[in-house]
DNA sequence: GCGTGGCTGTGAACTGCTTCACCGGGTTCA
DNA sequence: TGAACCCGGTGAAGCAGTTCACAGCCACGC
């Protein structure tokens, strides 16, 4: 069964027996969404997790006057809204396709008796947990204590690290993603992040190629990313 | 072994019997630590955890340039450092005791065999490790979104729901906190965190008395922290 | 064809918060 | 009896990033 075989391959399954895991996906439907497509509501009862079996999908939440602050790319193999299973209250954010995308849905009364037989899964899922707590308090810890092109500059090194594509020197980020997008990771409004954006292109150090961000000069970035308190960048016009 | 008896109060070891308990505590030793002690650094290797049985630590941490972040406040019966004990990685901030303090340190080693044995426990740790996430990506959301002013209240309130003391209408928030330190939990220096407590002050909302602070009037507070977009504030010299 | 909507690009004005500078008070410690 | 230090209080100046306004581009639908 395919499925199964793809769990085993996540994080969350490694090691365990491949007839185990299909005891828990044979209940687990596979759902399948177009792009765009609205997967939970910030809010909503939660009382399953999805795992992402191909697509990509977006962690983000609105503030009431509708700026948008993006979470997490969810990526093939990775799950979301274990949050909400977990603790059974209402999900922290919303969860949208950024392109066509299966899902398959575990259900909290299918995974939480199965879960609890199965220490080993028990300790792989809080290493996911800490992971996802590292990960935001590091960024709550960035928002705070750095300007917008350090942010900015780390964000990109992310994604390159994460959905980067080598091609020759550059490194293509293989993600259709949006100025106003891309600045919702980091919390910066489409305005800033095109200037960000416009002077690095001018420097060489970024592009753009088709729609996607193409990373020039990945060490300029880490630079800016690393000591951006010190120095000013030099114009050389 | 009264120990074994505050942990069982915990959440975390909440219907584990005491035995099973003490099975653990007596090879996890005691430590004293005076006030503004330090516990753990940020980047330190992380092999234990920490449940405070008396006292009061903050968790924080700084930037290259000595601004400060506080990420949460550890009552007695609450336990912290769980992330780098689990994932066995470094300490992702630093924690310095507030008051005189009583730490029972449990070890890695002793913890984690025994951990794979209590799938309860394990599913109550998966609990704690959720409201941390829920706590810290709701921070994330808060500085993003929402300015000065609506945080600095916000963050009132939850002292006041986490420290508070009922006196007469007011609140008093039973906690040692400068303005300085109040500001590092929502980001704001010490003078925006002045100039925002004083203006409260004249308007009755708040008050200071030992050098702790007074919640006069908590349904202002949360008008504030609800509805600040919309609204200013009447000024009624 | 032509409008509509999402994207990039770019300046000018505004503003919330920081930075800096300087008070004065209280406590601790030599 | 100060000196050192942390605390609260306050105003002026500066600035990073937002807001606003507008312009051009491209894809899509009818």
């Amino acid at each position: 069964m395919d499925k199964a075989r793809l769990l085993a391959e996540n994080y969350l399954f490694r090691g365990i027996p491949l007839d185990e895991l299909e005891d828990l996906v044979e209940r687990s439907p596979v759902v399948h969404k177009e792009a765009n497509a609205s997967v939970v509501k910030k809010g909503d009862p939660g009382d399953s997790m999805m795992v992402v079996l191909s697509g990509r999908v977006r962690i983000c939440c609105y503030s009431e006057d509708g700026k948008e602050l993006t979470l997490n790319l969810i990526a093939p193999g990775q799950c979301f809204g274990e949050i909400a299973l977990l603790d059974g209250q209402s999900r922290t954010a919303d969860a949208v396709t950024m392109v066509p995308t299966e899902l398959l849905i575990v259900s909290r009364n299918d995974f939480l008796p199965w879960l609890e037989q199965r220490p080993k899964v028990c300790m792989q899922l809080m290493m996911v947990l800490c992971e996802r707590l590292r990960r935001t308090s590091a960024q709550l810890e960035d928002t705070l204590f750095y300007e917008a092109p350090y942010r900015l500059a780390r964000s990109l090194i992310r994604l390159a690290d994460s959905f980067g594509r080598e091609e020759g020197e550059s490194t293509v980020i293989d993600l259709k993603l949006s100025q106003q997008r891309l600045g919702t990771l980091v919390g910066l409004t489409r305005e800033s992040t095109n200037k960000c954006l416009t002077e690095w292109q001018r420097e060489n150090i970024v592009d753009r190629k088709d729609g996607l961000i193409v990373i020039r000069d990945r060490e300029a970035l880490q630079l800016i990313a690393g000591l951006d308190l010190n120095d000013g960048e030099e114009e050389e016009d």
